[in-house]
DNA sequence: CCTCCACAGGAAGCGCAGGAGT
DNA sequence: ACTCCTGCGCTTCCTGTGGAGG
């Protein structure tokens, strides 16, 4: 009757994974199928610090989920292994520029990745040309070669001054330097570069193509080996998720993620092998939980407005016969826009929005797939939408809830 | 047929934050 | 560091539309 039953349970439950981690979307794992020419390529650019001279600035892009990071990051450790066992200087750091999104943000953490020991308040405070001093600094006395590994590039507000100053810090030093591996998934993004900052960012650049069904097999069948036990995966089951990830943009995550959905699921069923049922109906699983992330991003009055139609849409249980007969779970337009007008009030959010833009709310939640209209036909006086929820109602409400609640 | 209803969605304008220009 | 400008979220006002009802 004790918990320790309970945990025991826990403890000695069945599972189809063998070690979860190794299928965790943000896991690297140590081969990269299909990517040797770009591994190979990625090594001969900054293998030059090897021979003592400076690696040229990379640029590298392609769409999510084509292994760009951790294709880079794969052959910065490899690289500090080797350079460890020579001997030699070369330091890399890595950052992820959509938090670090502002050129001081990058060589603040580039500074407290370098002199870990110092306190943490280290550096703050300081200006950026300090703080630049302090990095020239670090490599003109060490002679080492810094290779800046910057994630989401395109995040950078002043991307230009950034890459001015790291190229301009290399005419100051005359052993070592400062070399930038820029990643970015948006292949618009070079075009609107300044000229200069372009052909510096630029004096490397490589592609990451979209992998394809069947390449995203043969990721996945390597991932099930290390991620599931034995036989705990059916093949139909990995041929379907890579023929959805294909189809849906060659992303490797969403494979994966695709996988670790379904294994949790059938876990759940208590079933020792995955199918491509359990695929199927992770599929939508995920779709949700995408829909949920963007739920929470929502502008604050568009989601009192999904609030409203999940509460809604909970309260009118079966089919309600009050002027007619409405469909289940159909709202009218106008009525949804009178209840949001008390639950702003009720959660004491001044002024709700207007009519108009309430309209407009509705209209973006359509797009987003939240929810569909459909124009009233013959039995409804005057003309007006009625509106239905497409997403799991007593989730939104739940999320939301706890939302208005902590706010 | 005309009128009212209950909306849809276009146009103009307003206040504000953040980027550009100086 | 200052103003200027622009884009954005939103309101106000307005015209359009399809059915109900007299």
């Amino acid at each position: 009757m004790s918990l320790q039953n309970a945990f025991e349970a826990e403890f000695t439950k069945p599972s189809v994974f063998l070690d979860r981690n190794k299928i965790m979307p943000h896991y690297t794992p140590n081969v990269l199928p299909f990517r040797e020419k770009e591994l190979g390529d990625i090594t001969r650019v900054v293998a030059a610090a090897l021979r003592g001279q400076r690696p040229e600035n990379l640029f590298i892009y392609g769409k999510p989920g084509t292994g760009k990071t951790s294709a880079a990051r794969h052959v910065m450790d490899e690289l500090s292994v080797f350079a460890g066992k020579k001997e030699l200087k070369i330091r890399h750091v890595y950052i992820n520029c959509r938090t670090h999104n502002k050129k001081y943000k990058v060589l603040l953490k580039c500074l407290r990745e370098i002199f870990p020991s110092e306190p943490d308040k280290a550096f703050q405070g300081y200006s950026a040309a300090y703080l630049y001093e302090k990095l020239v600094g670090f490599v003109r006395d060490t002679e080492t070669h810094l290779i800046l590994v910057l994630d989401e590039l395109d995040k950078v507000r002043d991307l230009d001054e950034l890459i001015y100053s790291t190229t301009r810090s290399n005419d100051e030093l005359p052993k070592g330097g400062i070399s930038v591996i820029g990643i970015s998934n948006n292949l618009l993004f070079k075009d609107a570069l300044d000229p200069r900052t372009k052909s510096s960012l630029c004096q490397q650049e490589m592609i990451f193509p979209p992998y394809n069904a069947e390449q995203l097999h043969t990721i996945l069948e390597q991932r099930v080996q290390e991620a599931f036990h034995p036989n705990a995966v059916e093949s139909g089951a990995i041929s379907l998720a890579s023929a959805i990830a294909a189809q849906e943009s060659g992303d490797a995550r969403t494979a994966i993620k695709l996988l670790l959905r379904a294994g949790e699921m059938a876990d759940e069923a208590r079933v020792n092998k995955v199918t491509d049922v359990h695929v199927k109906n992770a599929r939508s699983s995920v779709e949700q939980e995408i829909i949920m992330e963007h739920v929470t991003l929502l502008p604050e009055h568009e989601k009192l407005v999904l609030y409203t139609i999940a509460a809604l849409t909970l309260q009118r249980k079966p089919i309600q016969t009050l002027s007619g007969t409405k469909a289940e779970g159909v709202l009218y337009s106008g009525e949804v826009y009178e209840e949001y007008e008390r639950t702003a009030k009720k959660f004491k959010f001044n002024d709700p929005v207007s009519a108009r833009w309430y309209r407009e709310y509705i209209n973006q939640l359509e797009m987003y797939g939240m929810i569909v209209t459909t124009q009233s036909g013959p039995g409804v006086k005057g003309q007006t939408r009625f509106i239905k929820l497409k997403v799991d109602a007593q989730k939104i409400k739940d999320v939301l809830e706890k939302e208005f609640a902590g706010a």
